[in-house]
DNA sequence: TTTTAATGTTACAAAATTGTAAGATTAGAT
DNA sequence: ATCTAATCTTACAATTTTGTAACATTAAAA
């Protein structure tokens, strides 16, 4: 989706675009913007920040309330601060203009790289050591060996790699398993740990999990 | 993790980072490159390219067969085809010598950011229109209400969030469903997407997923 | 060293998930 | 308009997942 007023720079981008095979659509109606934005849903925004009637900066603050849809940011001036806040802003990059198609191309084909992930394979992987986590599937693999992992496995599992080297207590590990309205056992966190580490132990990870009795869990 | 030659510039960067509040390790064995970075596993790399004993470029793609630990190019001439290939080999970033420590640091955090999705509140989440999809929890949210999603409707439909507005065969399901060395019937599918589309319903989305008769299905 | 509270393990039953089958519905071809 | 193969729906039974309870083990304090 291409966003910017100046009508000449948008037909342009959007050849530019439909020649390498994207699929362009250009925000016309700059007051309903992130309706817009929205119900589209494109895979990526070019936004440009230096335009007349609508502040790109708000706009982008705006969105990323509520989306997580990439933007590049098209900028007037190469300087230093305008760099500085389109990324602090919430842009994924960041472009100055008079740009050369083949470094936009490029770029946008970075963004959309890094944000998907993996678009054509689907995979979605968090990484440990030499073990892979597959989230959508929820299997562990390291080298052939494949395992499976149960839902609560996975939330445990993926809760201690995105806090990797620090405690995390077993309260952390409850509310985030189970809503604190309904009511279970202390030990179904015990149990559920339990079971997670003796799948680890299968492909050969024994005692990454730790216990630091009275304080939590931490995996190292 | 630090990959830099100069034992100067290293101290130097060192210094900034921890300043920062980031940890840092300088890489030290150069031959062992590759292990020294996946026995670590740091969160991101600072990676010169031009160094005189040891192949950046290569150590980046070889680094890429097993893991995506975000990695931030050094590159010392700022020519439009180091910037292209830094990209194009697997980087997440690349900055120029000599560089702006601020914008290093913003460059740091916005890789940081955009990689690690959520560090802290252990988010990982795919888009589609106004709603949200947990990929840890298997849960869909929309304004106030939540669902569960089962691992096969959690995997059918994160499948086809990550293509989009295109046809996904039936076949493509099956096989990420399933091995394809376990027999199941045709009709499992047709069941389990009948069983997320009803969950879908649930929440205002009816007729999202579409069939085509004879192609398959798609996401709009 | 002893005590004790915290954590771990195992077995089991309740609950949830999943593939199958049988019959219903549909879209597109003839 | 009719036919037909593709897709859908529902119910059901097999399997898997999960919380509980009962007992075992452990680490830290006394």
């Amino acid at each position: 989706m291409i966003i910017e007023d100046e009508e000449l720079i948008c037909n342009e981008l959007a050849k530019l675009l439909e020649n390498n095979n994207y699929e362009t659509i250009i925000l016309k109606d700059f007051k309903n913007a992130l309706n817009e934005i929205l119900d589209a849903s494109p895979d990526l925004i070019l936004l440009d920040i230096n335009m007349p009637f609508i502040n790109g900066e708000a706009l982008l603050q705006n969105l990323r309330k509520q989306s997580n849809i990439p933007v590049i940011m098209v900028t007037s001036i190469n300087s230093e601060t305008d760099e500085a806040l389109s990324i602090s802003y919430g842009a994924d990059d960041y472009i100055t203009k008079p740009y050369n198609p083949n470094i936009l191309l490029l770029r946008i084909g970075a963004v959309l790289k890094r944000t998907k992930i993996n678009y054509n394979t689907n995979v979605n992987e968090l990484t440990y050591k030499k073990l892979k986590f597959d989230l959508q599937k929820g299997i562990i693999k390291k080298d052939n060996i494949e395992i499976e992992l149960t839902k609560n496995e996975m939330i445990i599992f993926s809760y201690l790699l995105n806090h990797q080297n620090r405690i995390v207590t077993r309260e952390e590990l409850m509310t985030t398993l189970w809503d604190n309205s309904e009511y279970v056992n202390e030990n179904a966190l015990t149990v559920n740990v339990s079971r997670l580490r003796s799948k680890l132990k299968e492909i050969g990870y024994e005692d990454v999990i730790d216990t630091r009795k009275g304080l939590g869990y931490i995996l190292s």
